[in-house]
RNA sequence: GGCCCGAUGGCGGAGUGGUUACGCAGAGGACUGCAAAUCCUUGCACGCCGGUUCGAUUCCGGCUCGGGCCUCCA
């Protein structure tokens, strides 16, 4: 069995993935809040750890993937939108949820076997912040639940942060309930006019962190095989899933791997929405770019570098999936090329990767192995002709017709006509195949 | 200010203590009615200063620059 190496945030190395049941690998990755549509930055963790998906699925077998991804749909961003448009928290968080799971079927990125919702668990949060409470390591104070930082010696274990620089760093204002600046809210109380639910302490909603800690417990277990995210949920997020789940099991891990991609960014800053230097999933695929294109993409760079987004960056992926697919063909997969896997499984090198793909000569081997990172999945003349035409096929007989008569000036006259709807023609032995630019 | 990461050819982006990344773009050639595509050939590199070493782009230290986190953030 071929050995997978993963980068854990952890221990800061690389180390050699073996899960704790092979029958049964665990991975959960933090999901969106869905209160708009999702950006390309978005985009980068569901596409990696999809890769990452397909490789496990491949190495430990079809069903040994338990891969679950939340969907935080309450959250006072949310809250915040649904006011904006006077509608009911669900209107939004229905539609942005959908669009959501469209822009990553547009990308190849099926839906994980596990989708929680953070409001379908909300009776398990409650739970689990009974059991912190019981424990000692949380306390009520005015209608809210907060984790108590400093009773926990182990907090900071990730982001290894000394905790007295948490705390003297503290930029926020400190709510006056809080016993230490670096405690975290668990619950927090709503208003009438805002969504909650009845709780020991009252009606209110749950704090972001516990959301993954109780999803985690419900559907894969107190310690999982692999934990990812982006790195910007290194800390606080990340942290205080840790604490919250150490703490109400005892002791026990919460993840055995941590796995962080890096940045997207733009023109030189970060893509997030905060800034609004952003671009939607949504907004390339209506400028008529393809989703596997912008997979591509995301896959260029290794996962854990950051990754400067551009247009000519779109435009050079789908150059190299031209290439990609007129080596494949229509051919069914065959057996993955051993140098492509062994770039995935060096802790998921897909840019090496890709460099093997390119190498690769034979179609069947091609679309084995590009179906490990969700690339290839169609055939080459559905590619490059994309759904039927028959107008475009009938110019494109008609000048077969004009260059046997070596009516060349026709001929040329339809091609440039052709040309200036973005598509090209390619004159091969076996006829005339076009393609949109 | 604190914690952390990075610096590779025109651009993107892997990797390595001594030997080819790869892709895009460029140049030349083959092919073509002309093209396109394809194939062949080809130019271009490892931020700065020290150290270790027979030898460093690769290891160590310092510097400069860039990025992330410390607040919602994938």
């Amino acid at each position: 069995m071929i050995e997978i190496r993963l980068h854990d945030t952890m221990a800061r190395e690389k180390r050699v993935f073996t899960p704790a049941d092979p029958g049964r690998v665990t991975m959960y990755v933090c999901g969106p809040t869905v209160y708009s549509r999702a950006h390309v930055g978005n985009a980068r963790p569901p596409v990696v750890f999809d890769v990452l998906a397909r490789l496990l699925r491949h190495v430990f077998g079809a069903d040994s993937l338990v891969h679950a991804a939340n969907v935080t749909d309450i959250e006072d961003k949310i809250m915040a939108a649904a006011a904006a448009e006077n509608v009911p928290i669900e209107t939004v968080t229905e539609r942005y949820s959908r669009f959501y799971f469209e822009d990553l079927r547009a990308l190849g990125v099926p839906r994980p076997d596990v989708v929680p919702l953070a409001t379908g668990h909300i009776a398990e949060m409650i739970a689990m912040i009974e059991r912190l409470v019981g424990a000692g390591h949380a306390y009520a104070a005015e209608g809210h639940v907060l984790f108590d930082v400093p009773g926990w010696p182990l907090y900071g274990g990730l982001s290894r942060r000394p905790m007295d620089e948490m705390i003297a760093g503290a930029r926020v204002e400190v709510a006056p309930y809080k016993r230490s600046p670096a405690d975290f809210v668990l619950w927090k109380p709503s208003g009438p006019d805002q969504p909650g639910w009845e709780s020991p302490w009252g009606r209110g909603r749950p704090g972001w962190h516990i959301e993954c800690s109780a999803m985690i417990e419900a559907h894969l277990g107190q310690t999982i095989d692999i934990h990812g995210g982006g790195i910007d949920l290194e800390f606080p997020h990340h942290e205080n899933e840790i604490a919250q789940s150490s703490c109400a099991h005892a002791g026990a891990p919460l993840a055995r791997f941590w796995l962080h991609n890096g940045m997207l960014s733009m023109a030189a800053d970060k893509m997030s929405k905060s800034t609004g230097n952003v671009v939607t999933v949504g907004d390339l695929l209506a400028m008529g770019h393809r989703g596997e294109a912008l997979r591509l993409a995301l896959l260029s760079a290794h996962y854990r570098q950051p990754l400067e987004w551009s247009a000519k960056l779109i435009a050079e992926s789908k150059i190299r999936l031209d290439r990609l697919y007129r080596t494949a063909g229509e051919a069914a997969p065959g057996t993955p090329d051993p140098a492509m896997l062994e770039a995935l499984a060096d802790d998921l090198n897909t840019p090496l990767a890709l460099s093997r793909l390119s190498a690769i000569e034979d179609g069947a081997t091609l679309r084995a192995s590009a179906s490990l990172m969700g690339l290839l999945g169609g055939g080459a003349s559905q590619w490059f002709r994309g759904e039927g035409d028959a107008r475009v096929e009938g110019l494109v007989a008609a000048r077969a017709e004009a260059k046997r008569r070596r009516d060349f000036a026709e001929a040329d006259r339809i091609r440039t006509e052709l040309a200036d709807e973005g598509i090209v023609l390619e004159d091969g032995p076996e006829g005339t195949i076009w393609r949109r630019v």
